[in-house]
DNA sequence: CATGAATGAGCATTCATTCAT
DNA sequence: AATGAATGAATGCTCATTCAT
């Protein structure tokens, strides 16, 4: 919401499509290679930018990482917004949410991964930033879980319902970040169980 | 297991010694400042060995990561077990293993977040290592679930036990890892919380 | 006299106005961050011209500096001669000229102080030019001691005046680069100490 | 007296060898190109020293800058301390000391312009220094005025003395940095002219 | 075995200047 | 005449690693 990477560059649309072009060049060189194994020459070159030109767009290194961040948590956000239906009740809502984002894991693994991976670098002001980002998500299904409480749907305690959220989007996670250890696994089958797990955890009354 | 780092010192007993003050260095380094921010002067100076003397002992940077990632899950793996008690069956045994891993990390919430955020920095022979160990962990919990389901005191399928096995131990990682999430969560309460969550998704039977 | 700086633009009028604009943004970012520190990017902001127009009124940073100096030094020159009265004899219109100067210098300390210390920047025809000035302030002793030698109211030999010329502004422009030493001299006993010095050090029959 | 440069070598003998490599080689370069024209690399190359080598020995550029106008200073302070002689009266001694003042500056010409053209590149906390210095020289003239006016061979007021001690080094410094502008008068003439104006402006009696 | 000085490739960043619009 | 985005060479500095002593 709030912060924001300045830029020597005036007009809006150009930086925002700048800003896009650097993006996914460093989306694929830090997935690649990590964040501090990638050069600013090589950002650069990959954007179709000059060295110079990349420094117009953005104040440092670290800019270009948090742009990457905020990127991918928009587009996961977005996502996991825009599938979120308006269902019966509660527990139907969660199974639905979660599944959702289950899906959106594994369609940007790879971006999921990195934020992981390379969040900790960044600066405490952009990290605090992408650390709401991840609260904020999971405040979505903290709020499925309480309207399945409230309709009786869920059977949970209250205490109990912050660490459940944590829960949910941590399994869903490990979709990405446990990856090596799931290769036998179907996406199908690790759905499937995830959700059944999910849902007895909760007590869902189907 | 099988990994293991060259040294140029014949003396094993020395070797052991030394690579102890230098993972006892690097662990409180990496933890402030991360892998990458920290230079080997820093850990030279810190273990209380010469430039020159920390690569008798290790042949590079990556080479005391590994030490420390190894060292710390050593250390996490011996705690567990230690704690695992023979208990009349597979869900008691379990939720023992589950206490006792939740005390295990919150000991060492600090190691176990250096692992997960500087593990990917291993080259990858090293790697695979960590992993197997991070398996290794994961197969005791695995274990217990396959007991519990003999013995009938978990009610689950087979499909659900390695996936069931991965939630355990990241549900309990999160500790560490969502430590920035959980401020207001008090250790017991989590406890309490993932435990009896655990074993609602697990349909224990006591 | 001789050296001019190029411009793209035809109109004298516009390049001497816009030329003033940066003089006067140049001397404020001089002054306070010297001429290596100061970026054209900042000159332009505070002269409230773009990057671009900048160049169109000036061909180098070093055009800017050669700008600033011969600006300090023509305000110098011309606040000194504007003070030169037509007094009865060489003495006393040298100690005239020695008090004007003096007050020159206090109220211009900051811009003296400035071209102490970056006219060595100016490229060789620039400088030679500023050197040129700066001889023609010191003539302008040259000639009040002549005319107290030549009327007998200053008693110095022929060898002497070139070197006492120099003596007279280097001991006046002292008040501006030997500052930090002169912290506890009042301007006032500063005037009066110079003066009665330098009438003794040329005998000075009042 | 008490600020010193840090450096990473232990051996304070090589440092001060390899520090000695450093000053001669900065010392031409500076004088050639000044100060910011030169890079560290050119410095590094011209001691004799790898780009890596020189930052053991210095922390920044401009230490290194302070290295040099601290060895300069020194060497003018020491020279000027050799060659004062225990004279019969102040005055005498005030004359002596003006006119080794003034060989020193004509053997360290370059030097003393360094300092003056330089200098001013300094942090603060260098910069304090290298005034301090600089005021040092000042006092050593500063305390011959005091014997003079004592034993009455020298006519001043107390007000004038710190003035006239910046005047006499001023004056004497002017050799170095109105070189231009004194092309045609020989060093013979100038000591013979500033001192004798030097004389009459303190009202020597011999 | 130990030391610590030496190395030099490598890196993020800057900035005077240009030029298409 | 004005604009401001683009350029890219240049620069100060770092640091893992080596190696002579």
């Amino acid at each position: 919401m709030s912060v924001t990477v300045p830029t020597q560059v005036k007009d809006p649309e150009r930086v925002r499509e700048r800003r896009m072009q650097i993006i996914e060049a460093s989306v694929r060189l830090f997935m690649e290679k990590g964040f501090h194994k990638t050069t600013t020459r090589e950002i650069a070159k990959l954007s179709g930018l000059s060295n110079g030109s990349l420094y117009e767009y953005v104040e440092s290194k670290e800019d270009v990482l948090f742009l990457v961040c905020q990127h991918i948590h928009r587009e996961v956000e977005t996502k996991l917004r825009q599938s979120l239906t308006e269902e019966v009740n509660g527990a139907v809502r969660l199974r639905h949410a979660m599944v959702s984002f289950l899906h959106v894991i594994d369609r940007m693994q790879a971006e999921v991964l990195l934020i992981y991976q390379e969040s900790k670098s960044l600066p405490p002001h952009y990290l605090r930033e992408v650390l709401a980002t991840e609260q904020a998500i999971t405040d979505i299904f903290e709020q499925f879980l309480r309207d399945g409480q409230a309709d009786g749907t869920l059977e949970i305690e209250d205490a109990a319902i912050p660490i459940l959220a944590h829960d949910l989007v941590v399994n869903g996670q490990m979709w990405a970040f446990r990856r090596w250890a799931l290769k036998s696994v179907s996406f199908n089958q690790f759905v499937t169980q995830q959700v059944e797990m999910l849902m007895r955890a909760c007590q869902a009354k189907i």
